[in-house]
DNA sequence: ATAGCTTTGTGTATTTTTAACACTTACAAA
DNA sequence: TTTGTAAGTGTTAAAAATACACAAAGCTAT
């Protein structure tokens, strides 16, 4: 493959997991002569290729771990400095990597939002899988870094617009929705405060439907309408901003 | 000198004049036996060298343009698409420029505010000069993009963190301050609803001074202390952000 | 069948914030 | 001393944010 030896994107990839809000991440371990050196956790990432740009080089990452084409995703920093991949393991692994790496690689970091369920790493990705934001395990290269960031970038873009959306599944209900914010903004709000707000938002439909199967009072169903908001968004810009 | 032939970065330096946003360009002017084929305006920019990160980079380029080594900055997105510095003017100047320039050159971008009556460019920049947001000439490269996604970034910028004073004096009037939260955000704010607001504003202090030899009521001068504000932002940091 | 557990769903009163609006004051220039 | 110009100032009404407690619906275990 004829990728930019100077250049990567790496992408943090967030999911919702009942109440918390988890990082797709690999397990990176390297042997030598049987023996583990070291296991650590990265990111998902990787260089990007010629005559693609990053966000293609982003997309294609998530497509081959996720499968789906049309994630979420959004560029939000870059990473430049020079000795991100110079500590002891990096080092020791980039000798070992098939390709041979520039020196002072910087890598072009984007987030994607995914309805976690939908998701599975398959086999070839059994070294994928999810872990909380709130407990992360030990992580290679610059990507501790690189999470903070998108996370505090991810939490002025919630407030913003209207993304979290992307991390439900199409029908979801109220709590799950103030769970994520909670989640994603570290918060907790009033029940009846929060359901007063999402009242007034038209874009959040309820449908005729109702939980099945829970242990208690079902609750009602709802959707996200792009086209609604797009429509009604219109008016608010116009407004202020 | 030793630059990473695929790398640059990208200055959109703010400037505030009077009652305009403006931003610093340089002219490109290409002639060929005497003869100007093409001429019109970049931004301010460079190749990284090896050995820098890009924020490093991008300072670099404001020390040289403007002499000052701490002005504000801000990173605010890469810009990497195949074709960015392929259009038939961008061709003709790659081919005649010193260094040998990567075919799929990428540049981070980064915005700074700077005080513009505090930058005189010298004789050694004199093709560099102001230009209003609103009236911007024809434009090199990708840098009508960049220069939208700047403004952009920098509009959702000072909604959150008080980074208009660094296009400001140290000393200043309400009114320069309005008209500066105008000019970025594009709308337009009732006066006394907006002195309201800055008089709750801790960190906005009342000098004992007036404005001298106006030809009308001398207005209030005032500073911005970031001590304060740092101390108070703390508080309100705990309570919802 | 029913008692218990769990989560949903709902209304009001209070405080805070935003929005709309017009006249007087201080200074320089004519 | 008149004129022009931007500074400075307060009130009222509407909207938004906050704080707060109990009944209803379904499942489970007895």
């Amino acid at each position: 493959m004829n990728i930019i030896p100077n250049l990567s994107v790496d992408c943090v990839i967030f999911g919702f997991d009942a109440t918390e809000l988890s990082v797709l991440l690999v397990k990176r371990e390297l042997s030598k002569n049987g023996k583990i050196i070291f296991a650590d956790h990265t990111l998902t990432g990787h260089h990007v290729i010629k005559g693609e740009n990053t966000d293609e080089a982003a997309t294609r990452v998530l497509k081959s771990i996720t499968g789906f084409k049309n994630i979420y995703l959004e560029q939000f920093h870059t990473f430049s400095d020079t000795s991100r991949l110079a500590s002891e393991k990096d080092t020791i692994w980039r000798e070992n990597f098939p390709h041979n790496i520039d020196e002072h690689v910087i890598s072009v970091g984007y987030y994607s939002l995914v309805d976690s369920a939908a998701i599975c790493p398959d086999e070839e990705h059994r070294n994928v899988s999810w872990y909380p934001i709130n407990d992360l395990p030990e992580l290679g290269f610059d990507h501790q870094q690189i999470i903070e960031k998108a996370l505090e970038q991810l939490r002025i873009k919630v407030r913003h617009e209207p993304v979290v959306f992307e991390l439900l599944p199409e029908k979801f209900t109220i709590s799950q929705l103030q769970d994520i914010y909670e989640a994603i903004l570290g918060t907790s709000f009033d029940r009846r405060n929060f359901r007063k707000k999402v009242s007034q938002m038209k874009y959040i439909i309820a449908l005729d439907e109702k939980q099945k199967g829970v242990a208690h009072k079902p609750a009602q169903i709802y959707i996200f309408s792009k086209d609604v908001y797009d429509r009604t968004r219109k008016e608010k810009l116009s407004f202020f901003y």
